[in-house]
DNA sequence: TCTGGGGTCCTAGGACCC
DNA sequence: TCTGGGGTCCTAGGACCC
């Protein structure tokens, strides 16, 4: 028999949420939600207990960023807007987000799996892929069952991050990254699904289009526009009518995704391409009644740029900035320079000269500074 | 109770060069 | 006078993801 290929995702279960409630224990179990600014610091009071926030009379334009399963059960979710939130579980606690706890597990539980399985790719901060091919025992029959050896593997890396943080994760295994994207989400939170290719018929395509990554907002009304609602309805078009109707490169894929086809191999290593930073107003402001105000802003925004590039030692060739008005509507201008550039002058003016191309006759509600083109000091 | 912040990748048109 | 292709870079917008 020849190896299979094996390829697991990982995804940490309400990781911003969970990482709180290791701090204050005493909220397990409560309908709890990460977002919003600083404002919602816990108290500690003077007999030792904490005092939370709630989300009851919240007032901002903060959104959702993690739900607790208790805070799900009231409907809550990420993205949505706290003020909606709190209409819906106004007893939830509030707590802000602390990125920088977030990233010190997040680099805990890489480190723990790489102990096992050290084939890694990086999706963000509660997410890897894992290539456990080559793992011993993956490849292991156990019984009768070809997959009980790469179980074994993948119930292992579950109980090393739990022993090196604390935290449960959920984790999908199949022949590729597409399908264990969509495993991992099956049997959360604390979960592990393993699905062979012939699997694919009876565990994925009763499952809505949505399900599959790359198939966002637009896509799925567009499919569901043409009553392609699962991803067998999906399974049943043919090739030329995908390409037909969502041009050749997106059709294709669509076709290859549904028949849960997917070559690509983990990105071990990858270079930044971009570093932004930007800021949503509390108020729409007034380019020229709220000026002051806004040339602060921006100013701190390209500082924030030149500092993050600094730290990180890299230059940028191309500066830009982004606008959202009150209307929702975004724009972009940007602006390569000739040599790459790093420090908060340069940047600061590149963007403003992007700034004098926007017509700015409209309220802002979003301003942000981007350098992309990055090349290593 | 409208919709954060940080990213990647793709497309498409125009400039410019050979 | 009017006609080519192809390739790369730049810019703007948009879809999508965590």
């Amino acid at each position: 028999m020849p190896p299979r290929r094996w390829i697991a995702h990982l995804d940490m279960d309400a990781f911003y949420a969970s990482v709180e409630l290791l701090r204050y224990p005493e909220l397990a179990g409560q309908p709890v939600v990460i977002g919003g600014g600083r404002r919602h610091q816990p108290v500690l009071l003077p007999g030792g207990t904490r005092t939370f926030s709630t989300l009851a009379g919240y007032a901002g334009r903060g959104v959702v960023t993690t739900a607790t399963y208790a805070a799900r059960d009231f409907g809550v979710h990420s993205g949505m807007g706290l003020m909606k939130a709190a209409a819906l579980a106004p007893q939830a606690v509030l707590l802000p987000v602390d990125f920088d706890q977030y990233r010190h597990y997040s680099r805990r539980f890489k480190a723990a799996v790489a102990e096992v399985a050290p084939v890694i790719e990086d999706r963000g901060i509660d997410e890897i892929y894992i290539d456990l091919s080559d793992v011993p025992g993956a490849q292991d029959t156990i019984g009768f069952d070809t997959t009980g050896g790469v179980r074994a593997v993948a119930q292992e890396i579950r109980n090393t991050v739990k022993r090196a943080t604390g935290l449960s994760c959920s984790v999908g295994v199949t022949p590729n990254k597409l399908l264990s994207k969509i495993a991992s989400e099956l049997d959360k939170p604390d979960g592990l699904t393993v699905l062979t290719q012939a699997e694919v018929p009876t565990r994925i395509w009763p499952l809505p289009v949505r399900r599959i990554n790359g198939i966002g907002p637009k896509a799925g009304v567009k499919l569901a526009d043409m009553g392609i609602r699962t991803i067998a309805d999906l399974a049943a078009k043919d090739r030329a009518f995908l390409t037909e109707h969502f041009g050749r490169s997106y059709g294709r894929w669509l076709h290859d995704a549904a028949h849960g086809v997917d070559d690509r191999l983990l990105v071990t290593h990858s270079e930044p391409v971009s570093m932004s930073r930007e800021t949503t107003f509390d108020r729409d402001l007034h380019a020229v009644r709220d000026r002051a105000e806004l040339t602060r802003i921006f100013t701190q925004l390209a500082e924030q740029v030149a500092t993050d590039l600094q730290k990180k030692g890299y230059a940028g060739r191309t500066i830009g900035i982004k606008l959202r008005f009150d209307d929702f509507k975004t724009v972009t201008r940007d602006l390569t320079l000739p040599e790459p550039v790093a420090d908060k002058a340069a940047i600061r003016h590149a963007a403003g000269q992007c700034l004098k191309r926007v017509d700015l006759a409209r309220r802002i509600r979003l301003l942000g500074v981007r350098a992309g083109g990055l090349v290593k000091l």
